[in-house]
DNA sequence: CTAGGCTATATTGGATCCATTAAAGAACAA
DNA sequence: TTGTTCTTTAATGGATCCAATATAGCCTAG
């Protein structure tokens, strides 16, 4: 596969997420686009793209630093989403759906319906549901045409993922995931209700609500395995 | 003056919000290298910047574009704002002002207080006040200590300023400029006082409030001049 | 005269080179 | 032995070079 920018980036960024690059590590351009097999400059886009998106700091002259990201500030990053999408469902409620958003909410409804409509959910199920999550969540924002909104929110994208599990769900207590996504979906539902028929404070307020449910199950990631930095020194010195 | 990276972006960033370079106008590397007597490395970090700031969009092989920006953009963002700070506002209140910090706000209402109490306000006066304006907003948001709410924030930051004067005060109606900061002010003090008494709940209010009122007062800006277009044959076409 | 293909070139993406900075380690002196 | 200074080197920032691409204009053939 030939690398090229997005991809650089993309990989770096699924590298920290998964806790290859573990909060902490210390990581520079060189090494990395050694690693990476290719060039310093990709890289140091990549780098800096990190860097907005609140997943790298800059350590003058020593290179960058993975964040390592507080559970406190998961909960703000939560909260963010929250009134943003609450104002991109009152905004979609306030101006109308459009004919194939609103199907296409309603054909998501009723997948998840079908999802959730079994005796024992598996895990398989839940990432399938957070697959569908994510597409009701995204129609609802481009329901609202602001891309101020959007533009917000791509800030936001991973960070809430960036302290590996933290708000993955827990699948030592499924019974109680299930409860939750279950309780999540009738969320979906009433948001659905409210933007289609106009009323926009009420999709709103429905809206954060949902996002401040999942606030609840924000739990502490495992302690991080031991710090791997990436370096000069690290990369040659392995006999 | 020596230039380095994050000169190259304010520099770029100056020239759009000026309209030195018009919406729609086209923009490539190479020439603004030149223009700005830097190399291309610089400016490529810039643009991506800028295009992250909405500022530009890329077309892909013909180099960048100034984006327009529509009136309904500038409201959308300005909503955003409004909800950021209206949450910033709420957490502000939530968690209690630092002495620090309750110290800077009330002076800052006081500074607005004088500004505002003289017969005819001098558009210079409305200048100083938007700066004070700023400090305080600054404050809230830093009050809320949640680094999401800046983070989505930074991105909003320059928008609503990018079609020339479409947000600037419009000096042809002053004794009208002036009834609306005055009306600001008083928001100011209100949100003010539901922080200090710990009402989040109304501090978000009125914080949304305080942005929506700034909506009111978007304007046309005047009809761009004619496009500049910078790119290798401009540059050169100089008989 | 028009349509299709070809060519020239504007433009970005990636790689490498040079300059500069700052941190860390070694050596020397007190 | 400890503190200070000098030297080495890791690291980024900026400049330039080469490759790939796609647009736009031109030329030719029907």
């Amino acid at each position: 596969m030939k690398k090229n920018q997005t991809n650089v980036l993309s990989e770096l960024r699924q590298m920290i997420l998964d806790g290859a690059l573990s909060a902490g590590s210390r990581i520079a351009e060189v090494p990395t686009a050694e690693m990476l097999g290719v060039s310093r400059t990709p890289v140091r886009i990549a780098f800096r793209a990190l860097e907005q998106e609140g997943l790298l700091t800059k350590l003058a002259g020593r290179g960058y630093e993975v964040r390592s990201i507080s559970v406190e500030e998961i909960m703000g990053a939560v909260e963010v989403r929250g009134v943003l999408e609450g104002l991109a469902a009152r905004q979609a409620a306030e101006r109308g759906l459009s004919q194939s958003h609103q199907q296409a909410l309603a054909l998501l409804l009723e997948e998840g319906d079908q999802i959730l409509n079994v005796e024992s959910l598996k895990e398989a199920d839940l990432e399938h549901y957070q697959n569908m999550n994510k597409r009701f969540h995204d129609i609802v924002i481009e329901a609202a045409h602001n891309p101020a909104i959007q533009a917000a929110l791509s800030r936001n994208e991973h960070l809430p993922f960036a302290s590996s599990s933290a708000l993955a769900f827990d699948k030592k207590n499924m019974q109680r995931e299930a409860k939750r996504f279950q309780f999540a979906h009738q969320q979906h539902h009433h948001v659905y209700h409210a933007i289609v028929n106009g009323l926009g404070t009420r999709a709103e307020g429905i809206m954060r609500e949902h996002a401040n449910a999942t606030l609840g199950y924000v739990h502490q990631p495992k302690d991080s395995d031991s710090l791997t930095v990436i370096t000069e020194r690290k990369l040659h010195d392995k006999p």
